[in-house]
Parts: C-alpha cells; structure tokens; sequence
DNA sequence: TAAACTAAGTCAATATGGCTGACATAAATA
DNA sequence: TATTTATGTCAGCCATATTGACTTAGTTTA
C-alpha cells in the first residue's frame, strides 16, 4: 500500500526529494527575508528581487544589465524598478562600458557591499554547519548534483558564472 | 586573489553551493510553471500557488486546511483566494471532519489528480534522471543534506510528512 | 556614410501572490 | 455559559512579474 501512488521504483525517493527541495528552499530565502525586513529604506522596501540583484553584482563587478538579465531570467521592465530603487539609494553605481558605451557595467557601492555581506551571512552560516557535519566528499557531491538539477544546456554557463574569479572594484 | 572576498577558509564553496540552489530552483519550478501556462482554466489561469496547494493535497489526501498553512507558511487569506479557485474549478473537494466538524478536510478530485500529475511529471523525470546517474548512495546523501538545510525546529516535522504514507481517497 | 542593429531605459496596463486588519460563523471545550 | 478554535470572507495594500510600445545612444554593417 505504500507505493500506491508511485508509477516506477524509485519515485517514492524522488518525491521525498522534490518535497525537501520546496522546504530548503523556503528556509534558506527566510534568512534574507527577515534581514530585509528590518531595514527601512526611504523610497520603498527592498525585497527578494533587489537581494538577487545585490548577489550577483557583489560577486560578479563590472557585469552588465543584459548578463543580469540572463542570470535572473526576467525581462528588463521587471529588472528596472528593482534597480533603479538599488540605484537611488545608492547601493549600486553604472560606469558606461569602456570598450562598449552602451553598456552599463554594475558595480555595489560600500554600502551595498555592507548589504550584501547582512544578507549572505545567515545563508552562509546555514551552508557552513551544513558542510561541516556532512564532510568535505558529501560536501562536493551535493554540489555536484545540484549543478545536475539545472537545464542541461545551462550548466557550462553556470559553471563558469560561479567559478570565476573575484575581480577588483571599479 | 582569488579569496579576496571570502571571510573563512570553504567560504568559496559555500557561495558556489549558494548560487547553485538559486539556479537549480529556478529550472526545478520553471517546469511546472510551462505547464501551467498552457493550462487555461475559465476563472483565471493557475500558477504556482495552485501548484503547491495540488502537490500537497495530492500527496496528503484528508489533510486540514490548518496543516496545509502550516506547510506553506502563508496567511490564510492568500491560501483563501488560491484554494477558492481550485475549488470552484473542480480540483479539490473538501468534507468536513468526522471527529472535529470545524475541520475541513481536503482532497483532490480525479480532474485535480490529473494535474497533479500534469505537473509533477516533469519534476520526477528531472530527479530520476539525477539520480540514475548519481547512484543510490550520493541520491540518499543528497537528500540528507537538503534535509539539514531545513530549519533545525522543523526536520522532525518534515521528515514526519515526506515519509508519510500515503492513504486512501475520501 | 547611411541604414540597421543593439544595449539600455521608460511608460502604461495587467496579473499573481503575498500581506494586514477586521469581522463572521460554527463547533469544541473549559 | 463563556471562551477558544477552525475556517471563511471583505477590503485594501504591496512586491514582483508580465506584455507591448517607444526612445536614446552607440555600434556594426552594407
């Protein structure tokens, strides 16, 4: 009776999987989510979307909007009120590409690095513990599997977003 | 250099590990998501709340409204407007509880189980094809360490919910 | 060089999914 | 009987996303 719902062997594990996904998940955002609650900016609050985009110019300086874009998969209309708030209130700087003048490369301000390092400290907190207990070889294969969840023809792409090297400030 | 930004020695990894979960989530729920796009229902069209309402009614049949808030941590009015819909649309049934007739109880319909299906389809082949290629021992640690992911005061409780068994219609 | 394309920004309208606060009903319990 | 609990509902608000149309400035190409 047990496996009354399941259509192969195995998808009882699956489920589990897909369930403790959906529960990681909502822990691992509340942690910025409680972060940004507390801080009151003046033009509105700040919320997930400006979080993401905090994340990724911290880690990637100098990237541009489209490659922005491409990471967030969202359209640039749902990007500009987001950013343009980060913007205002001087969390982010564009600097006009030197080699491409259309371009606006992105850059944190120090208090958007102060952010920044306020709303990755609790995630990282949760993955130090975590990588702690489980030892450095399930450490890597949960990694490992991790980058195998995502699009197959996103991979590459991802493996070298998240590899590259930290570039020095504008 | 290439620990300029990094706090503590495995602080790359962790980032790694962080930026990964955002990817992987994303493509996990883009599935669903294109599914539910194609899906036109009369009343509005059904997103990702209606998603998550169908995947825990479905592998929780009988479950109260209460625990099914529990679960998603959301007001009751957000689950109000979102499980109206189902309703209405003929996904779920509820019945009021035997020993409590406060309580009511959820279920899916046949036409709620056939979305259920519909939806997780896509998400179980994802997994099995992740696990087939990773073997049983890396699946069985992956899914121990997006267990101690989860907020320590609720594992028991989830565990208890993913392992439950599933039990008969209404 | 003129035409076409590209990067980015903007305006407007709309949908979805959350939230708070207030209040209602019915059933269980102290 | 009085209170608490489970659920539902109304109203208004906010955050985040969408589509479509259009602009500006800079690059590329025919």
């Amino acid at each position: 009776m047990a496996d009354i719902n399941n259509k192969t062997p195995g998808d009882d594990e699956i489920r589990q999987a897909i369930e403790l996904l959906f529960f990681a998940y909502r822990d691992f955002v509340a942690d910025p989510d409680k972060v940004l609650a507390d801080y009151e900016s003046p033009k509105g609050s700040l919320g997930r979307a400006h979080h993401r985009v905090i994340h990724f110019v911290g880690r990637n300086p100098g990237m541009t909007v489209a490659e922005l874009l491409q990471i967030l998969q969202i359209t640039k209309q749902s990007l500009a009120r987001v950013l343009r708030q980060l913007i205002d209130e001087g969390f982010v700087v564009q600097e006009r590409g030197p080699e491409d003048a259309r371009q606006r490369l992105l850059y944190l301000t120090a208090k958007g690095e102060a952010l920044e390092t306020a709303l990755s400290t609790p995630q990282r907190a949760r993955f130090r513990r975590l990588f702690e207990k489980a030892g450095p070889e399930a450490s890597r294969s949960f990694r490992t599997l991790l980058l195998e969840l995502i699009n197959e023809d996103e991979r590459d792409q991802v493996l070298t977003l998240i590899a590259r090297k930290q570039q020095t400030s504008p």
